[in-house]
DNA sequence: GTCTATAGATTGATAGAC
DNA sequence: GTCTATCAATCTATAGAC
């Protein structure tokens, strides 16, 4: 087996337990197994279990902000060309768009998109420093393009509304591995395309509220 | 030491260890010698380290519900009285101001609300079983209720939007115990007492945008 | 009810042969 | 690079003296 295909194996292995068991949930045995690798590959691939995860965050989550980035500075451009304000519908678009096409490209993305989604409250630092440290620079990048968008609402209120989107956000990311509750009549749940619309269309009304 | 003291104790430092640190990243030596409590008592009081969860999180959340559920059935009689829907704010303000108000009144109570925040998304089905079993009962309060205040939202709507206002909630509710982010400015982040009136502002937009 | 002592299983990590 | 074997530490849970 080359070396490639057994990091791409445990990296595969890794996004899949530490999404649907949790990060200290998930022993080195039950991935390798499940994996198909030996038990010391992991650590002479990746040095150490914490190590590993920060790849298997980086592997992702690096070309998806890229993505997000680009498409956040594409509406800023179009809207100087015309010296209109950006557009604050289309910057949410510009970051949850690829977000949730992301996820519905591949039975691993989707797991992915899950465990960053509970990366904002993982409660140990350490695991959540892995993902807050690649995710902060776009979300600055979103912030200054909203306030662009609405320059009306205060920085205060707007971080504050930002928080509450980031938080939307994590829960309908995290929804992916399991319904999270169902009233009794179990009304059919969204498909994804509409789920989207609907996310889109919840966390614009609140961003936009009066202050 | 009576009983009752070593077993508030042992929930008292299970509470904030849990909430702080994670359930399956607690041992009970670390949370035994918190609670300056012998190590076998923890499984003498709670029989095992599934039971003391479920203890930690019944104590403080059955109480929570009942005032939520109070207050929910108040507003329903009210409109009731006057022959008028209920109003959607009203409720969305029974649901969520207890549970503030609850988080502000002991360092405890802070870490409890992080614990449950955290609990929607636990990959661990046996912890968030343990949530949800006793959180299903007053989020299908809820629901019949909004259905009633707001009848031109379709039951799938309504219900995708019940779980975006869950998640904002429940991000919010993580926000005690760590700073998620912050711009480079740094904006002061609200107080209390805004942060609730933001959140039902942000919540309510949302739940009654035009479908 | 509280304690010591320990069983019995599992963990992340590594040394060393191939 | 991959493997076996194992170390040292940690875990939950319990038996049994007091």
């Amino acid at each position: 087996m080359s070396q490639s295909d057994t990091k791409t194996r445990i990296l595969d292995g890794a996004e899949q337990l530490f999404a649907r068991e949790g990060f200290h949930n998930t022993s080195l045995r039950t991935l390798t197994s499940l994996a198909s690798v030996n038990l010391a590959s992991v650590n002479y691939h990746f040095g150490s279990k914490d190590s590993l995860l920060q790849a298997v965050i980086e592997r992702r989550l690096l070309p998806l902000n890229r993505i997000r980035q680009e498409k956040i500075e594409t509406v800023l451009a179009e809207a100087q060309e015309i010296s209109a304000l950006p557009d604050a519908e289309a910057l949410l678009r510009a970051f949850i768009e690829p977000t949730m096409e992301f996820r519905n490209s591949s039975p691993g993305a989707r797991d992915f998109i899950s465990l960053i989604g509970r990366s904002l409250s993982e409660p140990d630092e350490t695991v959540r420093n892995c993902f807050m440290d690649l995710a902060l620079p776009i979300l600055q990048v979103l912030f200054a393009a909203l306030h662009q968008a609405l320059p009306q609402l205060s920085p205060a209120i707007l971080m504050t509304r930002l928080q509450f989107i980031m938080g939307t956000m994590s829960h309908v990311m995290c929804m992916s591995s399991h319904a999270v509750f169902n009233n009794p009549e179990r009304p059919q749940p969204l498909d994804d395309n509409a789920l989207v619309e609907q996310l889109i269309k919840y966390v614009l009304a609140g961003l936009e509220a009066p202050e």
